[in-house]
DNA sequence: CAACTGACTGCCG
DNA sequence: CCGGCAGCCAGTT
C-alpha cells in the first residue's frame, strides 16, 4: 500500500458519486477505505485543480457540515451543484437528509 | 530532520 | 452558531 493507492481508492471513490448527490471528506475516506483520513482526501483532491480534475466530479464532496470548505474555486463548486439540482438553505448548507449519497453498492 | 501548512472532523465552551 | 483545539498525515520549506 503506498499514498498514490490511497489517492487512486479516493478517486475511484468519488466518481462513483451520482450526478444530484453530495458527500462529505470523512465518508468519502471511509467508502475508500481510509477511515479517519478525511484531511487526506482533501488533499488529494486539491491535487486536482487542473486538467486530472476533468474525470473526476470533485465538486460533489463538501464538508461535515453540508458546506462548500476552502474550495479552489467555491463560486465555480455551488454552480456545478446547483446545475445538478442540488439546493443550499439560508446558511449555504446543503440538507444531507435529501442530498447526501448513501452508499448502495 | 524539525516546523509549518492545509479542499477535515469531533468535542468543548 | 461560532471559534479554539487536538488528532490527523502528506508535501514543502
Amino acid at each position: 500500500m503506498n499514498i498514490q493507492s490511497h489517492y487512486d481508492a479516493i478517486y475511484a471513490t468519488v466518481c462513483r458519486i451520482p450526478p444530484g448527490k453530495v458527500c462529505n471528506y470523512g465518508r468519502v475516506a471511509l467508502m475508500a477505505g481510509l477511515p479517519g483520513h478525511a484531511r487526506l482526501v482533501g488533499y488529494a483532491l486539491h491535487a486536482l485543480r487542473n486538467e486530472a480534475g476533468r474525470r473526476v466530479p470533485w465538486w460533489r464532496v463538501v464538508n461535515a457540515s453540508g458546506r462548500i470548505s476552502n474550495a479552489y474555486q467555491p463560486a465555480l463548486q455551488r454552480e456545478l451543484l446547483l446545475a445538478e439540482g442540488i439546493e443550499f438553505n439560508q446558511h449555504d448548507r446543503i440538507d444531507f437528509r435529501r442530498f447526501l449519497w448513501e452508499e448502495a453498492c
